[in-house]
DNA sequence: CTGAAAGCGCTTACAG
DNA sequence: CTGAAAGCGCTTACAG
């Protein structure tokens, strides 16, 4: 930063006062045309860049959000955070990201670090370790700041503040539903992330919805492992035992897992075998053939997290809003269809 | 930033001065162990956070580096992100990120925030609009400012800044040469990136690759196309006219639509036709089998680009270094392999 | 229409 | 060991 041109040389050389040029710069009415002129004419050609910082100790606020993610490999988040700086944009503010990598030290050195840089509000989703050990005394320091703060996807339900999230349950039962519908009769949920609590709600919308069909009369079949190294053997002796004809699982890694497996066992799908999963990421579009997922509308979740932010920015309304988003099934190729002629089909919107 | 703790409110607390409050924190040796203590408790007890604004008005360094990248949808950039931040948070520097979604307007706007959040140096990877158009002038104004830069990826060679990005001409020789090894006798370059630098590069690395192997004897074969609708009746010409055995694919979705294509078509992968795919993200893996590629080391360039731009911060030379990152090839279940037995084999690192 | 002055929250020589 | 004072680059009442 050193050597930059600031206010006092433009002054300097213009032979006006600092107080001129700084008005010039802001457009203000009390600046003849002609000085606004010279000063914009000649900050330009200095490539003068007004100290942000400098600023935002007069003015209080920087036109600046931060958002802490997990991570920024998932496809997911990264479609979050498009949608956050989409919506973000459009009303002049600046994004600026970092991530945790799941673990809660980073996540702290995260926040003080936004909080330092003066960011006018937070987005957060928290990274693993926190969620685990249901600690969230960063966040709860900074909360004393008035600081406005929207969690987003991975959120604590305890905590006062604004938040924007799945409902997981529903959209494991529209799966199922939809499963059923299409003529299975024996689906098994299939998840690794039965400790975590989307997981969970996942795996109760999945119930939910086999007892509506089945009441007590068809058990719910359910395939819980931890790693993928025995992977094969588990879905093989699965598949054979209980005789299903459809999976639900619980994240999109599963899902093509379970295509590719059942292939090489000897598996038609979707006719032996029907298949949803979770997240609508590259993966799933990318297999073959294409996997019917439960999308998480990742963008629009961004873009909901970012219209809270500012709502709080804005109002001092107290009132905490927990949004829910509702998530979409995306049929393609890994699913029968509902009507006899075998079209393939995407519902989007 | 309303109401928050301030060095000023804690000397009133503690009835010290600010400029005691102001040494006690950062541990100056010219305060006593018991006034430290106090002070350090109190500004716990506030939450105080210090305000690195103002501090940064005086120091003029923020210990935080700016990215910015062309999108975080990419597991290629997701990955280089985490490169940084690794690199980074191990010298204490707090990584902010932006991204331009390939727009030169977008990029200037998060260059200028960036500048204006005073960051100590700037990682850049060029957005499409940027390198179509060849207009860096948002970069060359900053450039004035003697703040450190360094381009990664997607760079422009003409800038005099250090840079990091891959030889892509070695890999696309790489995976040519390793087809050929495995006895492939006709084999084409299929790529819809041809209007790119990398795209160009990839392919005169492939052509290279041909000629050594063949002369003039045995003629390469381009398929170049721009959109993925036609794309089965075009592989399948390509795939009928010229007989082809294996394909190198400039990027990874074509090589997933090439592998899902070929097989609708009867062919078998890798005895028909063997394929390698540019970069190692999550669709070459989860594809059945899983592709072969050659692997971008995202994660290298991440911390190399970072290991750069601390060199360039702390010294002076003056010496712009091209860093160029020597590709992988990851052998996985899309090509045959050099031995008799048919083991899968990953190379790594 | 222009400018002098105070102040944002911090740091750091300098004095005591 | 502690404190008064100047100053970082900017903004904004206030005076002229």
């Amino acid at each position: 930063m050193a050597g930059m041109t600031n206010i006092k040389d433009l002054a300097a050389i213009l032979k006006v006062s600092p107080s001129t040029v700084s008005k010039a710069l802001a457009d203000s009415p009390e600046i003849s045309m002609e000085t606004k002129r010279r000063v914009k004419e000649m900050a330009d050609c200095l490539g003068y860049v007004p100290n942000h910082y400098a600023r935002s100790l007069k003015s209080k606020y920087t036109k600046t959000i931060g958002v802490v993610v997990p991570n920024v490999v998932d496809d997911f988040f990264g479609k979050v955070l498009h949608g956050i700086e989409k919506e973000a944009s459009k009303h002049g503010f600046t994004v600026l990201i970092t991530f945790s990598s799941d673990k809660k030290k980073q996540e702290v050195r995260n926040l003080a670090s936004l909080v330092n840089h003066c960011v006018d509000g937070i987005l957060i989703s928290f990274s693993k370790e926190a969620q685990k050990t249901e600690d969230y005394t960063s966040i709860q320091r900074i909360m004393n700041h008035s600081l406005p703060i929207v969690m987003f996807d991975r959120v604590f339900n305890d905590l006062a503040l604004d938040s924007v999230s799945m409902n997981d349950y529903q959209g494991a039962s529209m799966a199922t539903e939809h499963l059923l519908a299409t003529g299975c009769k024996k689906i098994g949920f299939l998840s690794s992330i039965s400790d975590t609590s989307v997981g969970q709600s996942r795996k109760q919308g999945y119930l939910n919805a086999w007892k509506e069909q089945w009441g007590s009369t068809n058990k719910p079949t359910f395939i819980e492992f931890s790693n993928y190294n025995n992977f094969k053997q588990v879905l093989s002796t699965a598949l054979n035992r209980h005789g299903l004809d459809g999976i639900l699982a619980a994240d999109e890694l599963s899902a093509i897992y379970t295509l590719n497996t059942a292939r090489e066992l000897g598996f038609q799908v979707p006719s032996d075998l029907a298949i949803i999963g979770f997240t609508d990421g590259p993966m799933a579009r990318s297999a073959f053939p294409a996997l019917s997922v439960v999308s998480q509308q990742a963008e629009k979740m961004g873009s909901k997290a970012f219209a809270l932010l500012r709502n709080r920015m804005t109002s001092s309304n107290s009132k905490k809003k927990k949004t829910i988003i509702t998530p979409e099934l995306l049929l393609r190729g890994t699913t029968k269809s509902l009507i006899v002629k075998d079209v393939e089909r995407e519902i989007k919107h």
